[in-house]
DNA sequence: AGCACA
């Protein structure tokens, strides 16, 4: 007694239930538009939305089946389908009778994320580069990733549940940004839940894991050669050898890049000991050296390629040094030691407090060492609270991505600003749920604001207070 | 576009 039809039995046959089944849902649907959907045909008392693995389903469930029986007899006559944020809603009994709360996991936040990250080239997503996406919210302590049915994921621990809140809020569903990944790369969706997990365990900084609270934590020996270095990438990939040491050359060099602006680049990842600048091949590079390995490697990758001006201007080239302790003989306007606070400066020169940055060709974009800015020799500069560093307003012309620690981007001619980019502590990078994320344009440089530390007047060990 | 706590 088949159906003659040919189309599969259940789509008339489920009895009434309490229950009704939604499908093509938006994955943004909340708890609170399916009620709105609901419930003009009776009480609403359950939802669960986010269901399938596209989380395009929900059901909701009714005080009383003929609540349900409504709803179902309303649409199937309606001209007018049910619709969230426009989308046509596919309605029918569900197959039980009840919705069963199984909360356990995905609906508890937690400071845990579960992230699985989804597309072609989804397992070639380095952990850096999951580090780098989700410490624009906040601290990251530790990350971990595997393979499991559902594919490639991470769990990525947070100080705290609200901190992962935000980030999956401002995530889940999002691609990585394409400018993160290789060119050659497709779209990486990810998608979030929250852990059951409070605190990861690792062991070693390995291809699959990492524990940023703790930098001395032993490389796991798969990613070490016979001298020590370190050979394989998070990605798998092999890497020239490390070192906290960055060599940075500057191409494209139409404003000057001074050594201040490069210790405020180069912070946005952790402390900068030591800067030396000199004069090679006719360009400029830079050493710059960081207490360890995984610091100068976060900035390594982060800023690798990125211009520090807009408009494709100073744009970085980096590698790993040979050299793992600078000699900084004198502190002058080309090379620091920013570990030492109250060495003199060479021949204690006032000029360099009152220099002017200076382009190599043409005016200078804007500049960008205010006042409060102004390197001293004996105080390097620090970022005061006091001084505007959170008040300096963002101007509605910049883009809200734009990394803290970085000089105002500007077209040559543009006023010029003295303060550095500040993007509001308590408002992540990425928008809002439903706007469009990463309107960053090519060339811009996504850096975690205050270092993956959300609040740069308390507690960030990257303030060069802290060791100066 | 087709049933959850895998």
């Amino acid at each position: 007694m088949s159906s003659v039809s040919g189309q599969p039995q259940f789509r008339y046959t489920q009895p009434p239930s309490k229950v009704l089944h939604l499908r093509n849902l938006p994955w943004e649907c909340t708890e609170e538009e399916l009620v709105d959907l609901g419930k003009p045909f009776g009480n609403v008392i359950r939802t669960k939305s986010n269901v399938g693995a596209n989380k395009n389903q929900a059901f909701i469930e009714f005080a009383d089946l003929n609540q349900a029986i409504a709803m179902i007899s309303y649409y199937a006559s309606s001209s007018e389908p049910a619709q969230v944020r426009g989308k046509t809603v596919y309605l029918q009994y569900s197959n039980r009778q009840e919705i069963v709360n199984s909360q356990t996991t995905a609906d508890v936040a937690g400071n845990v994320l579960l992230v699985t990250i989804e597309g072609a080239d989804a397992r070639l997503v380095s952990i850096d580069v999951l580090h780098l996406v989700f410490s624009a919210f906040g601290f990251v302590h530790k990350i971990t990733t595997f393979e499991k049915t559902a594919g490639y994921q991470a769990l990525v621990q947070f100080s705290d549940a609200e901190t992962a809140s935000c980030a999956k809020n401002a995530l889940d569903g999002r691609c990585i940004p394409s400018y993160l990944l290789s060119d050659q790369m497709g779209p990486c969706t990810l998608r979030i839940t929250y852990s059951a997990h409070t605190d990861l365990s690792v062991k070693f900084q390995s291809h699959r894991s990492r524990d940023y609270t703790n930098p001395y934590l032993p490389v796991a020996p798969s990613a070490i050669d016979g001298s020590g270095q370190a050979t394989v990438g998070s990605d798998g990939k092999k890497l020239e050898p490390q070192s906290n040491v960055l060599l940075a050359s500057i191409e494209n060099m139409q404003y000057v890049v001074t050594l201040d602006a490069l210790h405020m680049v180069f912070s946005a990842f952790g402390p900068v000991q030591k800067i030396a600048m000199f004069d090679k091949n006719g360009g400029v590079q830079a050493l710059i050296q960081y207490p360890d390995t995984q610091t100068a490697t976060v900035a390594k990758e982060a800023l690798e390629g990125h211009c520090i001006y807009d408009g494709g201007f100073c744009k970085l080239h980096i590698s790993y040094s040979r050299h793992t302790d600078l000699s900084i003989k004198v502190n002058n306007d080309r090379s620091r030691d920013y570990t030492l606070s109250n060495i003199a400066a060479s021949n204690s020169q006032p000029s360099i407090l009152g220099q002017q940055p200076s382009a190599t060709v043409g005016a200078p974009p804007h500049q960008y060492v205010g006042a409060q800015y102004m390197p001293s020799p004996s105080q390097p500069m620090v970022p005061q609270t006091t001084t505007g560093w959170v008040a300096a307003p963002v101007p509605q012309s910049m883009p809200m991505q734009v990394p803290s620690s970085m000089p105002p981007y500007g077209q040559p001619g543009v006023v010029p600003r003295s303060m550095p980019m500040q993007v509001p502590n308590s408002m992540p990078p990425y928008g809002q749920p439903g706007s469009v994320p990463y309107q960053m344009g090519p060339g811009m440089m996504h850096v975690p604001n205050q270092n993956g530390f959300p609040n740069p007047g308390a507690g960030n060990p990257y303030r060069l207070d802290r060791y100066q």
